[in-house]
DNA sequence: ACTGCTATTGGACGAATGCGCAATATCGTC
DNA sequence: GACGATATTGCGCATTCGTCCAATAGCAGT
């Protein structure tokens, strides 16, 4: 195969690593996969990553880092608090592709088996949580949220939508996507002490 | 070993596999791991099951079955609805092992790829909010809960619960066990319109 | 054109997996 | 106590896994 530069093989080796776990799950991603994949030998993968743990995690927090920081923007780029509150649930993964949130089904079950998952997984739903946890308080501070425990109302909001969304995307019924929105949104409303309606006009 | 009865070995054969994956995971629950703990041959194992796979659904099936239905009794033989929900809160799995829970996380992320899995995933879930869905609607029947939904408002805190026990058994920190039931309680009772530390009281 | 660096190959290795099968042990029945 | 049915054994087979490594091939700088 055609000889690249480091970084750009790297980019392909994740960018492969993700296609078959599309196909087949993380769990179920081997290295011979990802190579064929790619159309090059196995060794590869290994010339690169010091383990497939590593492997699965970098790409798994590729796609998950990437959603972050769109959902980030625009929530900072939001006039105000309850916007970026709204923008959050707008720009949420599930609301926009169901296989990337079926990548975080895929890391939440592995993370007790792969070290490195765990890690990556655990950072970024910190980081969720942070984003969440700043809006609150700025939204405390401004007097248009009331909350005695922005910390904890930020892991219930996320905790929410995550289990919702699960919902949605492991089973596929009963619940619709719509559905994960709204309630979201109206639990969130209970939780911050807004007049119910509010987040929808601001969405 | 003692020679058994078919069905008496079946039972062994699945109570063993569940020892294991109570040690290791479900997902890495292997043949020679059942056959072991059984104190048997692992041919044994084939001879009751036509695969492996076989195995490990039914042993999943069966934790979260008894689940199930010790925390629907508990929640029957509970004193009226507000009891119920505190009972349901007290005996929700997450609560007393995080290993079931892993079944639970391993479950989700397969049920994209396997039927069978999915199917089994979807009948016990939709089993849990109905669970909750008849107490709450119980509850705003004798003026003790108000809800315009009870059916959404199941899901909601039914989600909730999965979402925290979520960031507890797959990444361990942040988020204690008492916090995902003090959480969960708290919620609902803003939930339910039901005046705080109602559920702490009846728990 | 030559050379040095390294991206890439392709297979070997050991461990682990699910599964099948002939041989054996053990029970209930007559 | 002998016999038939079958529960149980114990190992072999084919695959698959992650990892490693010596050999090869292709590019950059002189």
């Amino acid at each position: 195969m055609a000889r690249l530069r480091p970084s750009d093989r790297r980019d392909a080796i994740v960018a492969a690593a993700l296609a078959v776990a599309r196909r087949k799950g993380l769990a179920a991603t081997t290295v011979r996969d990802v190579a064929a994949e790619m159309g090059t030998s196995s060794g590869l993968v290994h010339h690169y990553f010091e383990s497939m743990d590593e492997v699965l995690a970098v790409a798994f927090s590729r796609v998950a880092e990437a959603d972050l920081e769109r959902s980030a923007s625009e929530m900072a780029s939001s006039d105000g608090p309850v916007a970026a509150l709204a923008a959050f649930f707008r720009t949420y993964a599930p609301a926009d592709s169901d296989w990337a949130f079926q990548l975080w089904l895929d890391a939440w079950a592995e993370a007790a088996r792969r070290p490195a998952v765990q890690a990556t997984s655990r950072r970024l739903n910190l980081a969720w949580q942070g984003l969440l946890e700043g809006t609150i308080r700025a939204g405390v501070e401004a007097g248009v949220f009331v909350s005695a425990d922005p910390a904890g109302a930020a892991w219930r909001i996320l905790s929410l939508v995550d289990g919702l969304a699960l919902q949605v995307v492991a089973h596929g019924t009963t619940i619709g996507r719509d559905d994960v929105a709204r309630w979201a949104a109206s639990a969130a409303e209970l939780e911050l002490g807004m007049p119910p309606g509010t987040l929808a006009q601001s969405g």
